[in-house]
DNA sequence: GGAGGTTAGTAACATATGTTACCAACCTTT
DNA sequence: AAAGGTTGGTAACATATGTTACTAACCTCC
């Protein structure tokens, strides 16, 4: 067998194996960047960044909170949350505070314009959400959530 | 009502109509993200970036290919596919070479050192989509592509 | 067969994001 | 209560990524 043959017939054998567009974590990530694409426009027009909506989307469901628990909440990093919260902050959305307990926490919390803009961009997230599932039925919805939760549960 | 009561009421309908956690497309972004982190482990170690480790897939699923095509198929910018594919060649994984027929394009076409890289990686890329799809049971799998395709068609 | 428009690719620039290193505040343990 | 370690946050730096602007090659269509 000539190494030209031997070389594709491997290839043959990989392509059955590997074909990136069948390749689950891949089309993930892909829809991923999909959605904060499409996503994108609900805050862009709002000035907002996406680690910035991320931040007001945590702090507006609780009455304060740490910059380490939006940490917790968020895939991103801390230096990421912390550019986030300073710049709501100079844009009068959020407020820092720090904690009277423990002095090395940054208590953040959303200011009356913060929380109208949050509800806002949350109103056209969700149509936006609606929108991209369109395509299934209440059912299928479902079923799609529940299969999420379980993959979530071995990856996160 | 005070404004602070009427200020309540609304976060309250909020809280139940925009929960972060429960936003699909935010779910689905943070899993690509943590996908992405779990298979660079796979391409970390090969000295790939991500966006030479999708330049590899792709052009291993073709004889050749420009560029363009790269892009057409990858939720990558022009300029990363560019840069990923100088890299691949400097790291002699990859040739170029402009198209007879068209000489605007660059075809990119793996070397055959590329192509080992590419199987090793792929080998263990798999390996990760098994592990993270353990959770579920064939049906459940099957099920779960099946409505990621719908989605991917509203979205993609 | 050139003028006007389009496409592929890249360079130069701007921005965004992650990493490292650091300080201050805490929390142990002795 | 002081030493040793940990944690929250940020600054300074490095890197990655996207944007804009350009060139070369193409493709009409008059």
């Amino acid at each position: 067998m000539s190494a030209e043959k031997a070389r594709d017939d491997e290839d043959a054998a990989n392509k059955r194996a590997f074909v990136l567009d069948q390749f689950a974590p891949y089309r993930i990530v892909r829809l991923g960047h999909a959605m904060s694409g499409a996503l994108a426009q609900a805050y862009r027009e709002e000035n907002l960044t996406i680690p910035e909506w991320r931040v007001l989307a945590v702090a507006a469901q609780a009455d304060a909170l740490a910059a380490r628990d939006v940490v917790a909440k968020t895939p991103m990093d801390k230096m990421t949350v912390s550019r986030a919260i300073a710049s709501l902050e100079a844009k009068g959305f959020a407020r820092r505070a720090a904690s009277a307990e423990d002095r090395r926490l940054q208590m953040v919390s959303l200011t009356q314009t913060g929380r109208a803009l949050f509800n806002r961009v949350a109103t056209r997230a969700l149509a936006f959400e609606k929108s991209f599932l369109e395509n299934l039925n209440a059912d299928e919805r479902a079923l799609f959530i529940e299969l999420l939760a379980k993959i979530e549960e071995s990856v996160l």
